[in-house]
DNA sequence: AATTTATTTGGGAAATCTTCCCAAGCCGCC
DNA sequence: GGCGGCTTGGGAAGATTTCCCAAATAAATT
């Protein structure tokens, strides 16, 4: 029997050299073919729209928010583009992040190279890959009983702030708060995490996700 | 005239399909030609006993310390080893302590294939090939009149410890010194450096490559 | 050797921040 | 209307930080 027809991809990696390799070990399996290359979120961006494939591979290579934007812009205009991810990072939050955003699975580097191609296929099939090593991270992250998950609104708004390294007066005057008050969030804020410094609480942020 | 001999190299890197692509795009010069190829920094060091090479090209793709240590030790051992860090970072602190430590060049993701080529070739004419765009940054790091070079020895020491997040007591107690002397040695530096809180001093530290 | 100079160490006192407890105002809900 | 949860901040005690200063030690200079 004939196979169908070839699964295409688009490979988007700012890497040239890493293309390079990406698309080498993808050829060697005769069921795909790379049909286009981009070296930046927006480069894929606009080859979609005189190209369609069946999956967009794509590092998320962080300058900045850069790679998720991207993202979400592409998911915005073809809402069933497989999107999969494989990035350099092997961080729970960041790939919690682009799974949200709609990506059909996560991959990272320290896959072996065969383990890559059976999650293009396995994202074809309708599976959502995820790589192996961050799956318990993940359910982790998404576990409802995460102390961050008791913090009242204001109290979570006021976390984001200071994880990204605000100061009190800042606080409370962006806010429009006594820094009295922004003082006694603090405190809840920390009791309910259970840190006891800036610092703590900033990686207690960063960990779980909620700055970058 | 025939050309001497090929300049050889070995690849560092954990990432199996980014070797694939740094081969590619390497063998498509003849006068070099890679010879061997690592996954880790000790394989890589391993492999060094049996095998020489004009040139390692290693990344330093950091799970955690791991680059920077496979570095040191590589250099330890074979002190005239030519390794070109080739790394995702384009951080010219992480490229600071890299060169600091006797890597002979550092390149980035960002540029283009035959800019690494060319820089592989400067290496062996004895140039340090630095990414162009770390270059003005580099210098900046180096400048001596930074703010952390006044710093006292111990003040440096303890810079280092409160911006790896650990506490004034914990600080003070490793150090045998009284929370008073900590805590003074704190304002001290916070002072030099003119910060005002603890997320403000690790930022410093990153920035300038103190911690990372 | 004697003297300066820089560094390390910490106390005292005041200022500042944090914590803990509590209460008033507000909003939605039954 | 009354109950409950959220937001807002005061009061007071406690802890930390800052600033100033001084003794002890080490290093450098003459």
């Amino acid at each position: 029997m004939t196979h169908p027809q070839k699964t295409s991809v688009i490979l988007v990696d700012d890497h040239a050299v890493v293309r390079a390799g990406y698309k080498r070990y993808i050829e060697l399996d005769e069921r795909l073919s790379v049909v286009g290359e981009a070296s930046t979120g927006e480069e894929a961006y606009a080859l979609l729209e005189h190209l369609s494939a069946d999956v967009v591979v794509m590092d998320l290579s962080m300058p900045g928010q850069g790679g998720f934007e991207s993202l979400r812009r592409i998911l915005n205009r073809y809402p069933q583009q497989k999107v999969l991810i494989f990035s350099m990072h092997e961080n729970a939050s960041i790939a919690n992040q682009a799974l949200r955003l709609g990506a059909v699975g996560y991959l990272t580097k320290s896959m072996a190279p065969d383990q890559i191609i059976a999650a293009i296929h396995d994202a074809m099939r309708g599976e959502k890959p995820v790589a192996p090593e961050l799956k318990s991270a993940l359910d982790e992250l998404n576990a409802p009983e995460l102390p961050h998950h008791d913090l009242l609104p204001r109290e979570f708004e006021v976390l984001v702030m200071l994880a990204s390294g605000e100061s009190i007066d800042s606080i409370s005057t962006r806010l429009h708060l006594s820094p009295k008050t922004a003082s006694n969030y603090q405190a809840n804020i920390r009791k309910k995490l259970g840190v006891s410094s800036a610092l703590e609480l900033q990686r207690y942020a960063k960990d779980h996700g909620l700055v970058s």
